[in-house]
DNA sequence: CACTTTCCGTACGGTAGCGTATGGGAACCG
DNA sequence: CGGTTCCCATACGCTACCGTACGGAAAGTG
C-alpha cells in the first residue's frame, strides 16, 4: 500500500494520497496532518505545495474529472461491437474488481452532495457519460430517446448496485447482474426461469 | 425547521435531531456539541441520556431500521393492484417529495460503508425490502428468478438515481423516469418515440 | 566557494469536539 | 417541609486539526 518513499514529494503525490484517503474515509476524512502522516513527511511540506486543504481538494476534483472523462471517451469510440462496450461500462462499475474506483466515485457524490464544486464537477462527468453511452445506444440502432432512458437507467444502476452489499443475500448474484445487464442493454426479456 | 423548545427532552428528541443532521451532514456531522445547540441545551442534557456518542448513533440506527421495515412491510401488503403498488416504491424514493428521506437513506449507506454496525442495519433493511418488493412481482404473475432480478433493479435505480443531480441534464427527465419504471415494473418495451 | 532557491522540519496559537465532574434547580414524595 | 430523584448548566482537561512563522539542509548557480 505504501509507495517507497520518494526523495521529492509533488502536488500530485499529494493528490493521489488524496485520493486514497477520499476512497477509505470520504472528504472530511482527507485532512492535511493525516495525509502527511502516510507520506511520512510533515505539514510544513504540504503549505509548501499548497495555499491550504481547500486548494488540495480543488487539484483533487480535477485530476478526478480528467480521468473520467478520458475513461469515458476511450471506452465508448467507435469499435463496431457496441452491446460489448455498453456491457464493458456496466462491468467497470458494478464488477467487485475496480473496487477503489467505485468508493472513489460514492465518496465524490457524497461531497457532491454537501459543496457546490464538487457538485458540479460530478455534473459535469456525469453528463459526458450519459452523452457518450447515448452515442452507444444510437449507433446500436436504438432510437433517440429510449437511447438516453436507458443510458439514465445504466448509470443510476451501477451506482446504486454499488451502494448495496449484494455479497449478502441470498441468490445467484451473478445471473441477476447478468439479467439485468441484458434488460439494460437489450430490450428482450430475461429467459424465462425453468425452476420456481 | 426549530421546533418550539420543549421542556424536557427525551433520547428521542436527540434521536430526531441526530437524524435531522446526518440527512444534511453525514454521520460525521451529528455532534453532540453541535446538536446540543440546535436544541437549545447543553453538553450536560445529552451525557444524561446517553452514554457517550456511540450509544446515539445506535439509537439512530435502530430508529432508522424500524421505521424503514415498518414502511415497506405497509406499503407492499397485498392490495391487489401489484403494479400500482410497484409504480409507489419507485416514486417514494425517486421523486423529489420525500427529499429528507432521502438524503437519510444516502447518509445512512455512507456511513455504512465505513462502520460494521450500520452496514448490518442496512443489509437488514435491503433485505426486507428485497423480500417485500419480489413478493409484488410473484403475485404481478412473475416467475421467482425474474421477480427477484427484477426487485433489485428497482432498488439499485432508485438509490442510484438520488445520487445523480438530474435536474440538470437537458431533455424530458419526467418522461424519461416513468419511461424507466416502465422497463423496471413491466416487460414492455417503452413506446416508440415519434420524434428523432 | 558564496549565494540563492527549493523543499521540508519544528514550534506555536487557535478552534472544535469528546467525555467527566460537579453543582443546582425543579418536581415529586413522604 | 426536608429529602430524593430527575434533568440540565458550568467548567475543566484532553486530542485532533488548521494555518503561520521561522529555521535549516540540500541542491543548483555563477
Amino acid at each position: 500500500m505504501e509507495k517507497p518513499p520518494r526523495l521529492q514529494l509533488d502536488r500530485d503525490a499529494w493528490i493521489q494520497a488524496a485520493l486514497d484517503t477520499l476512497a477509505d474515509e470520504g472528504v472530511t476524512g482527507v485532512r492535511v496532518e493525516v495525509l502527511a502522516k502516510r507520506l511520512h513527511v510533515t505539514k510544513g511540506s504540504f503549505y509548501w505545495h499548497f495555499k491550504d486543504r481547500q486548494d488540495l481538494l480543488s487539484g483533487v476534483l480535477e485530476t478526478w474529472k480528467d480521468g473520467r472523462i478520458r475513461d469515458i471517451v476511450k471506452q465508448t469510440r467507435p469499435t463496431g461491437d457496441e452491446e460489448a462496450q455498453i456491457f464493458h461500462v456496466i462491468d467497470v462499475y458494478s464488477a467487485s474488481r475496480n473496487r477503489k474506483g467505485i468508493l472513489i466515485e460514492l465518496a465524490m457524490r457524497e461531497w457532491a452532495r454537501r459543496d457546490p464544486a464538487a457538485a458540479l464537477i460530478v455534473e459535469e462527468v456525469d453528463a459526458w457519460r450519459l452523452r457518450c453511452a447515448r452515442e452507444l445506444f444510437l449507433a446500436a440502432g436504438m432510437p433517440m430517446h429510449e437511447a438516453s432512458t436507458r443510458s439514465m437507467l445504466l448509470y443510476a444502476y451501477v451506482f446504486g448496485i454499488s451502494m448495496m452489499n449484494c455479497e449478502k443475500f441470498d441468490g445467484d448474484i451473478a445471473r441477476m447482474k447478468d439479467d439485468i445487464r441484458q434488460l439494460i442493454a437489450r430490450n428482450r426479456p430475461t429467459a424465462p426461469a425453468q425452476q420456481a
